[in-house]
DNA sequence: ACCTGAACACCGTTCAAGT
DNA sequence: ACCTGAACACCGTTCAAGT
C-alpha cells in the first residue's frame, strides 16, 4: 500500500517547470524563481515544494549534461592516454560552459543571506533559512569557516575528473598533487564572461600546470 | 574663478561612507546599497552621487591596497628574477583576498540586469540602466558578447601582471603567450570560498602552466 | 495531496522636494 | 550645491486558505 502514485497535475507541474526554467536560461542566465513561477503558470509554493532552492532546480535542467559530462571521462580514457582525455573532457567542459550561458555561473554559492540574524522584530521567522542543495556542477558543500577534514565530496563531477586525475597519475605523466577540487577551482574561470574567447588558451596553460615536469 | 570648494558636509559624508562600507565589508562581504547608506546617516540620493555603482564604491574602499600591490610589482622585480617575483606577488594577492573577505568576490560584474528592456509598463524608465564603473582589481569591461579587440585594459593590476610577465618572458623563464587577462582569469578562484586551505597549493600549479618548459 | 497567491522582508535606484 | 527620503519596480520565501 505504500508508494502512492503521486497526482498527474503535480506530475505534469514539475516538468513544465524544468521545461520554462530551461527556456529561461537560454535567454537571461539570471533565473528568478518568481518569474519561473509565472512562466510555468504555478504558484510559488508549489515552485518551492518541487524545488527548495534554486540549485535544486539548476541541477534538475542540467541533470542529463551533467551525466553525458560524467559518462564521457571513463570513455576518453579507453581511447587515449591520460592527458589527451583530460585535455578533451576539459574541452567539453568548455563547450558546455559556452552553449549553457551561466550554468556554472547560476550554480555559484548566491552568497551572504546566512547571518542567521537579521535581527528583524516583526514577521515570520520560523523554519531553517535554506540550506544548499547539492549543486550539479563544481563547489560542493563549502562549509564557511572551517576547512573540512575529508576535503572533498565534489560530486559527480568531482568523481569524473578524480578518475581522469587517477589516471594520469599512473601513467606518470600528470602530478600526484592534484585532486578534483584543485582542478574546479581552477576550471571557475569558464563561468566569466571575460572567458569567451580565451577558454582553449587558458585551459592550456592549466593543463601544463597538472601535467609533471 | 573654477574650482569652487565643495561643501564641508559633502566630504565628511564621502568619507563617512567609505569609512562604513569598509567596516560593514569586514561583517558581510555583501554590501547591501541600502545599509551603506543608512550606516552612513545619509540619504540613498547622496550614496548614489557619490558613487554611483557599487563597483565605484568598492574601489574606493580598497583604492590603498590595491595601490599597495601595484607599487610592490617592481620592488620584487627589481630584487628577485621574474619567476620568483611574480610568485610571491600572487602570494601577497593570495594573502590579501584571504584578508579582505569577499572583495574579489564583490567585484564581480553582478550579473544580469542588462536586457534593456523589460518591457515594464508603468513607472519610471529614464536614465542609462548603470554602466560598470572601472574595478579596482580583475576583468575589466566584459564588452558582452562580442570579444573587444584591444583585447586589454586589465587596469593597474592588469599592468603590474604584465610587468612581471614581460620580465619573465625577458628572462625566458614564462611563456611568451600569456597575458594579465590570462593570469587574471586564473586569479579568479581565489575569490570562492572554497579557496581557503588551498590557495597556495592552487597558485603553485598556476605558476607552474606559466613557465617555459 | 496538492495548489494558489497574498503577504512579508528585503533589494537597487530615482527624483521631487527641501535646506 | 547638496541633501533627504518616499516611491517604484523588482527580488526570494512563507503560509493561510482553498480544491
Amino acid at each position: 500500500m505504500a508508494e502512492r502514485r503521486t497526482r498527474a497535475d503535480a506530475v505534469s507541474n514539475r516538468v513544465r517547470i524544468v521545461e520554462v526554467a530551461r527556456e529561461l536560461l537560454t535567454t537571461t542566465s539570471d533565473l528568478a524563481m518568481n518569474a519561473v513561477a509565472k512562466a510555468a503558470g504555478v504558484g510559488q509554493g508549489t515552485l518551492y515544494r518541487n524545488f527548495p532552492t534554486r540549485e535544486a532546480l539548476l541541477t534538475e535542467v542540467y541533470r542529463a549534461d551533467v551525466e553525458r559530462l560524467v559518462a564521457s571521462a571513463p570513455e576518453l580514457l579507453a581511447e587515449h592516454d591520460a592527458v589527451t582525455a583530460l585535455r578533451m573532457w576539459l574541452d567539453n567542459v568548455a563547450d558546455y560552459a559556452q552553449v549553457k550561458r551561466g550554468v556554472l555561473a547560476a550554480l555559484e554559492p548566491a552568497s551572504g543571506h546566512d547571518l542567521a540574524g537579521r535581527a528583524g522584530p516583526p514577521g515570520r521567522r520560523s523554519g531553517p533559512v535554506a540550506g544548499h542543495a547539492e549543486p550539479a556542477v563544481g563547489h560542493a558543500e563549502p562549509a564557511v569557516g572551517h576547512a573540512d577534514p575529508t576535503a572533498g565530496h565534489t560530486g559527480p563531477i568531482g568523481e569524473a575528473i578524480d578518475r581522469l586525475l587517477a589516471a594520469g597519475r599512473d601513467e606518470g605523466t600528470l602530478r600526484a598533487d592534484v585532486d578534483a577540487g584543485d582542478v574546479l577551482l581552477l576550471l571557475g574561470f569558464l563561468s566569466r564572461p571575460e572567458a569567451a574567447g580565451r577558454a582553449r588558451h587558458v585551459l592550456d596553460l592549466i593543463l601544463d600546470g597538472l601535467r609533471v615536469r
